[in-house]
DNA sequence: TTCTAGTTTATAATAATTCTAAACTAGAAA
DNA sequence: TTTCTAGTTTAGAATTATTATAAACTAGAA
């Protein structure tokens, strides 16, 4: 599949008609060949570049929201009061630098655990995240 | 030490005179056997049950925000726009419901770890937070 | 008991997000 | 190709969590 359609088949399955504006966002994202962590704030700032506006911030979280429980994009865990996400939806982990608050990835194989609980009846897991806190 | 010089000791190694309404938050969230979880929202309506004002939102913020950077309170990981935090300080990991969205605890000894990336040059690990997302 | 640095509080300000409703458009059907 | 409508976009208002402000109050040293 080559990139225009890989991007208009993200938008379908996330039950998103092909606008123009959520193109734009959908190649913001995904684009590139590198992953990257991202606010909407910062999502915002690349698409409507030098104060012209390309695509509404209301429209920038509604199509963030539903790629993310499409599972495109990850959210990431922190203890700040605003939502980060990550392209890389692969399992991984991350360092939280409560220095400079900036997140790094941390591949999966680079933690290994030898013992996880059982689930709570009923429930499975559907994804486990080490968050590592680290400082100077 | 007992249980109001306790409260006293953790006020003022937190950097806090003691005054009355300090002694009511802190009595709310260290005065129980159990250690459980709470946002700034709850325990605002813990203390000031019925309509009846006893201690001011403000004074709340900042008294939990001082127990935090004092290590008396942990601030959760979570991917919700609210600020949450647990009495229990010790290591410990999450089990978060994707769909109740409740944070369970568990305990330290029920995940190991047999490998552990290094930190970047210059910065050392502060903590490790494995949470556990789980749906139906 | 006095006095002042620290504290509390109501309220305003700010920041992130969600809602609303009017104008617009993708794309199915004629 | 044109028409039509359900879905979409948008600016701005509303909401929610948090932080700031500044005037009235108080712990506790002297």
């Amino acid at each position: 599949m080559n990139q225009k359609n890989e991007i208009v088949n993200k938008l379908r399955t996330s039950g998103l008609r092909p606008t123009k504006q959520r193109v734009l966002i959908a190649k913001s994202l995904f684009d590139s060949d590198k992953t990257f962590h991202f606010t909407v704030e910062t999502l915002n700032k690349k698409i409507n570049k030098n104060g012209v506006t390309k695509v509404s911030l209301a429209t920038i979280y509604n199509t963030v929201e539903a790629f993310t429980s499409a599972g495109y994009l990850k959210e990431i865990l922190t203890s700040k009061n605003k939502s980060y996400y990550d392209t890389n939806i692969k399992s991984h982990h991350h360092f939280y630098d409560e220095g400079s608050k900036e997140l790094t990835d941390i591949r999966y194989s680079q933690i290994r655990l030898s013992k996880i609980p059982t689930p709570p009846k009923g429930k499975k897991i559907k994804n486990l995240e080490v968050v590592i806190r680290i400082q100077k």
